[in-house]
DNA sequence: TTTGTTTTTGAGACCGGTCTCAAAGTAGTA
DNA sequence: TACTACTTTGAGACCGGTCTCAAAAACAAA
């Protein structure tokens, strides 16, 4: 690991000052370089095997070319097109990525965004921060929130999921398919619960229907995939072992969705014949589960790449005067697979 | 944005030089700094909202206290434990971590790796470098290569999976239930078919039964998730409406044994009765899949982790001197679940 | 050739830390 | 009190780029 060639030692050898050297190797705009000198700091670089130093540069230019990204938990299963629909976005302008998890814990949440400010980090996407969270602590640079919490979304430029309009397409669906008795499987964090169970419940008031309590069901929420899966199952059960089990489950995620079609599978219930079961994010599990799940998709990947354009937008627009926040909703689609289907009355 | 306070301007506020202001924030050892005094820095410094610039330190310290991985594709399922595992092992030392995406492009490994060494980040891991890339092209500074190539393996700390060992433990696990006529789908790159084809064809030869070449499937190799699970969904039909289908299917990652379960759904084949199936990788989606997918996990956690203690441990070793390279294999585990069982003999 | 304009180049300050080395302070001991 | 050993502090060079500003060069027009 012998010392790597400066631009000093570029520009003695093509026999230049380092301040020419540097423009061929600036980012920003406006090298003039005249084509043959240009030509010999090239090949000089070339010759020592030159590599710019970006922390020499960031230093003085105050730019890093990377990006944050504060999410719960990369394991998720819905992180990973989020985060490459980022990443596409970013390496188009020559950001690169650094991601951060939170775990669900306001304390690790907060020490990652201190790491965001000391790194220097160019901008920051947020994802769902916690209510603990204080607005005033949030760092002082471009950023991209996404979430649909109004407290952030009155400061901050944030991306947000039409969730609400994602249950009524998943329910409007089931409905047409002649279902009247519809279970809902509420997961995931508390203000999520709430948005969707609302929207269950004007769903079915708009329809005229009648709302049935056993009909709704919560399962608590746990970090680990895994262990939501085991804990969700055991509440499926009693669902769809209830005297009058619904014909049609709604999942407001898949991990739920997907926790459904085993225990019906386990119970001896052919889905969609039996049950229909419809999930929310449209996860590759639920493309490759058996039979394939009818699922919401919730777009992360263009979610991710809305929220890159939004942040390198705001990077770029030199005049960071306080404008408005920018709010923006991305439709849900529904995704229709195997699990679903028209309602098949049963005679008893 | 206003300009945020520096060392300096600490260090005029609690009285004292920049030089003892600096020992209270450096990461390196021998701080040396009177608790008195140090209260007072620490005081200034919060009353200012000081955060250190880690650009300027790690311009003459020459660490950033960031990793790269650059890996194919965040996107495929099996990443996000890797990570995780790496990251968690890296955050207990205060380092952080830059995704790089290469696609199985060539040229896009290439430019990640140049982004490394511009970004002066501290250490790689590298996951399966392609045919492409050259040894010599390796930047020069503590890397651990997730790869079992011996051309890599001879001149880098490696970590790989035991897959060949793996295959045997499915294998064996079949033969136990009494399958002596196991299907096999090769997926993934050209020397995992190879090796893990070598593997199939090992255990027949030991375990003394034929070889039929129609029960060993190539599915080619797609970028996308989605398009294997297409593409192999159609090849595996085949391989089930054959006259004389197998009774067992071994499907070397999980994909293809999600692909078999559902076709398998499809003809009406139940699982496992009809037909065993052990997939490879142990992804979520083999948990969620119903029936269960048994499933050989890779501990794609542990060997993240591994990788990155390794890592670390060559950080922080001084004197790297030429060392034998660490080639560290790591074993695989039979998660058997309900898609397999023993052979029930069918009566015509 | 002279003058005005535009493009290229170079000198040198600067970014905000870390690092070295010597000076100053503090004990401990005789 | 004097002397040694160890701890704490400060001065200032240094890391490798970027940025500003003015000088030099190139070009165009007169």
């Amino acid at each position: 690991m012998k010392k790597s060639p400066t631009l000093v030692d570029v520009a003695k050898l093509a026999n230049t000052s380092k301040a020419t050297a540097a423009r061929v190797f600036s980012r920003s705009k406006s090298a003039n370089v005249r084509l043959e000198t240009k030509a010999r700091i090239l090949e000089a670089a070339d010759k020592l095997g030159y590599s710019p130093n970006l922390s020499a540069a960031s230093l003085r230019s105050k730019k890093t070319y990377l990006i944050a990204l504060c999410i719960h938990d990369i394991t998720n299963p819905s992180s990973p097109s989020l985060i490459r629909g980022i990443q596409d976005e970013l390496a188009q302008h020559g950001y690169d990525l650094v991601v951060f998890n939170s775990d669900w814990d306001p304390n690790k949440e907060k020490k990652n965004l201190r790491a965001v400010v000391r790194n220097q980090l160019d901008g920051l996407i947020l994802q769902d921060p916690s209510d603990e969270l204080d607005v005033s602590e949030l760092p002082d640079l471009p950023s991209v929130i996404l979430t649909s919490n109004e407290v952030f979304s009155a400061v901050r430029n944030t991306v947000s999921t039409d969730t609400v309009g994602g249950v009524r397409k998943a329910l409007t669906y089931l409905h047409s398919m002649g279902h009247d008795r519809i279970g809902i499987l509420l997961g995931g964090s508390v203000s999520q619960i709430t948005n969707r169970k609302r929207a269950y419940l004007d769903f079915y008031k708009g329809a005229g229907l009648k709302v049935e309590d056993r009909l709704i069901v919560d399962v608590p929420f746990k970090t680990r995939a895994s262990d939501t899966f085991v804990m969700a199952k055991e509440l499926i059960v009693d669902l769809m072992r209830s005297p009058q089990r619904p014909s049609a489950i709604f999942a407001s995620n898949d991990m739920l969705g997907l926790a459904a079609l085993q225990m019906a599978q386990i119970e001896g219930l052919q889905v969609p014949r039996d049950l229909s079961v419809v999930g929310m994010d449209d996860l590759f599990s639920a493309e490759s589960a058996s039979p394939a799940l009818t699922s919401v998709s919730k777009h992360r990947f263009q979610v991710g790449a809305q929220a890159a354009r939004n942040l390198l937008d705001q990077i770029n627009s030199e005049h960071s005067t306080e404008k408005e926040p920018i709010n923006e909703l991305v439709e849900c689609t529904l995704v229709v697979r195997d699990s679903s289907g028209p309602i098949v009355k049963v005679d008893v």
